[in-house]
RNA sequence: GGCGAGGUAGCUCAGUCGGUUAGAGCACUGGCUUCAUAAGCCAGGUGUCGCGGGUUCGAGUCCCGCCCUCGCUACCA
């Protein structure tokens, strides 16, 4: 057995993250984490808000609000849609208020360097006399030197597409208040990626398997590598330990740097409160220890080279990612999500209206996995409906109904004899059996939520075949063997489920008469006759209801114009 | 510009090391069934596998060229 570590990328303080990132970070690492757990595994599953970066002091400037404050209501309001996705951190915090962060960060910066992977330079950048601060090369205008187009960005021109460098743009000015940057020298620390790569990491990367958006991404960069700055001049952030400031002020490590150090700081964090303050190296310095970062395509540079690189470079036998299960993007109805342009799903909304469980699951079907993908009103229709409503909510209630009209509403009885015919029909006749799990474990989600509504479609045609509406008038011995069959896979499919959807499987546990979490009896072994049973006869059915609601078409047609006429303003 | 991914049925996509008549779901049509949330089951495909070459006994799959779409291009998260 293995021990994992599992991350999701620690979302930015500012601003709400919406379903792209929860289908490509947050939700597949949920359903990951409790498939291990059900499959007796030790997890442990970090994340919190990634919260320095001059982004988030310029936009707490801008209205009024002092930082801390700022970013706590992000961390807050991201928690509250995580809550909301039922997707359950072991620990959640975030990167400026995780007591041991910045003694972490400092401690990587101070290793690094006496490693020698760190490299000191010194180089002029351009500076807001008025806002008091370098500016970081998009918040520069200007005229674009090689086509003359105003106003070019410090790092691009939009108009000939050459790239930029923010100090040789003509008549420069800030973006934030429109003055005249000037040019002032600066020195700050490179990682010196180069170097860490013909260490080890070059090799390391080159000889582990990768999914291929990560490994064509990172195959491609490690050819042509720069040293990387890890400082800024900036107030906001983790500061340059002291030592090495050597009389300068005002300099913290860049946000980049300290942020992957937030997976370790909060492990800290969460082991500490557990009352087991070293207890963070057995999960992050211990070769048993499976890393794995689950992000979105856009975080693939950090969490499979830079910070490989910090956590060899420091040397203090960190483990390095194992998986890195990078998603594509996510997109809504044919376009980017856009919270500027109006072009995105309030939650509130959607979470008034809709149920949080059937999102997960068609989130799940829809992920962006080895291209981009989208979420669709009409998809997701089809997945609420033909898929779980109509193939599985109703697959209970069929079997559960009849069994509460005629049989007591207990689980009927079945002979040994009849369950080796019967088991044999189910497993081998009427279609393929495929376990969900083990495509979750190879990060296939869109084929184990595939894999496991074509588990539920077989119990639809084993009960057509057996026909025990008819059995019931002329055999009714069969007619509960069949019924009690249809009762057992109807828990199987409960557990198989819990993964995707933990309160719906719950509730059909509930329904079966079982008490106790679903998960408690662990991840199904895949089905085999005479190995898969586990009610007793004559269990006390619960109260059937239906699991879930289908979607109308006026409404989908509602929300489709609703999501156009938001976006028209 | 560079790099990458993709272009397969009306729609969304799967197709591993090149190997039978190229598959699934949805939608659509017909039949069966009536336990169930008007649900279920069965049956139904004449697809230039983007275009043009090439390699091969054999190409959706490998190679070359071209067209189209999208993303990324690491200093802004």
């Amino acid at each position: 057995m293995s021990r994992y570590l599992v991350t999701s990328a620690l979302p930015y303080a500012n601003g709400p993250i919406h379903f792209g990132h929860v289908a490509g970070a947050y939700l597949p690492a949920d359903v990951y984490v409790r498939l291990l757990r059900m499959q007796g595994e030790d997890v442990l599953f970090v994340c919190g808000a990634d919260e320095h970066g001059a982004a988030i002091t310029i936009n707490a400037e801008q209205e009024g609000v002092d930082y801390p404050s700022y970013v706590a209501r992000w961390r807050a309001e991201f928690k509250r849609t995580f809550d909301r996705f039922g997707i359950e951190f072991d620990v959640w915090s975030g990167t400026s208020v995780c007591p041991r962060h910045a003694e972490f960060s400092q401690e990587f910066f101070r290793r690094l360097a006496a490693n020698g992977y760190l490299q000191k330079r010194t180089t002029e950048q351009l500076y807001c006399v008025h806002d008091a601060m370098f500016l970081p090369d998009r918040y520069v205008l200007g005229t674009c030197p090689k086509c003359g187009h105003a106003p070019a960005r410090g790092d691009e021109c939009p108009s000939c597409g050459s790239w930029l460098d923010a100090a040789k743009l003509r008549e420069p000015s800030c973006k934030l208040c429109g003055n005249a940057p000037e040019l002032r020298e600066t020195t700050h620390w490179y990682l010196d990626l180069p170097k860490l790569r013909d260490a080890h990491i070059g090799t390391w990367f080159a000889e582990h398997e990768w999914k291929s958006n990560v490994r064509g991404f990172i195959g491609n960069m490690l050819e042509d590598l720069q040293p990387r700055p890890i400082t800024r001049d900036m107030k906001w952030g983790v500061p340059v330990p002291a030592e090495f400031l050597e009389g300068e002020e005002g300099k913290v490590l860049y946000v980049w740097f300290d942020a992957p150090i937030g997976y370790v700081s909060m492990t800290a964090e969460l082991c500490a409160a557990r009352g087991d303050a070293e207890g963070w190296r057995r999960w992050w310095q211990d070769p048993d220890t499976r890393l794995v970062h689950f992000i979105g395509k856009d975080n693939i540079p950090f969490h499979a080279l830079v910070f490989p690189s910090m956590l060899w470079g420091v040397q203090q036998d960190y483990v390095l990612p194992w998986a890195v299960p990078a998603n594509e993007f996510y997109n809504l109805q044919g376009r980017k999500f856009s919270t500027s342009a109006n072009w995105t799903l309030p939650l509130d909304e959607f979470f008034e209206s809709y149920d949080a469980e059937a999102a997960r699951f068609h989130l799940i079907a829809s992920m962006p996995e080895t291209a981009d993908s989208e979420f669709t009103w009409g998809d997701f229709q089809s997945t609420v409906n033909a898929s779980l409503a109509d193939t599985i909510g109703n697959l209970a209630t069929r079997v559960l109904r009849f069994i509460d009209k005629h049989f007591e509403g207990k689980v009927p009885s079945i002979d040994a004899a009849t369950c080796v015919e019967l088991d044999r029909v189910l497993l081998e006749e009427c279609g393929a059996i495929g376990d969900p799990g083990a495509h979750v474990r190879e990060f296939r989600f869109r084929r184990a939520a595939e894999t496991f509504v074509a588990n539920a479609a077989v119990a639809n045609v084993f009960v057509d075949r057996l026909a025990p509406w008819a059995l019931r008038k002329t055999d009714p011995e069969r007619c509960a063997a069949v019924l009690n069959t249809a009762c057992e896979w109807l828990a199987l499919l409960a557990r198989w489920m819990a993964p995707f959807m933990p309160h719906k499987a719950q509730r059909l546990w509930a329904m079966l008469g079982q008490a106790g979490p679903v998960t408690a009896p662990g991840w199904p072994q895949p089905p085999r006759p005479g190995a898969w049973r586990t009610l007793p006869c004559g269990t006390p059915l619960g109260e059937v209801e239906g699991l879930f609601a289908k979607l109308d078409d006026e409404r989908i047609a509602g929300e489709v114009a609703a999501l156009e006429a938001r976006a028209q303003g």
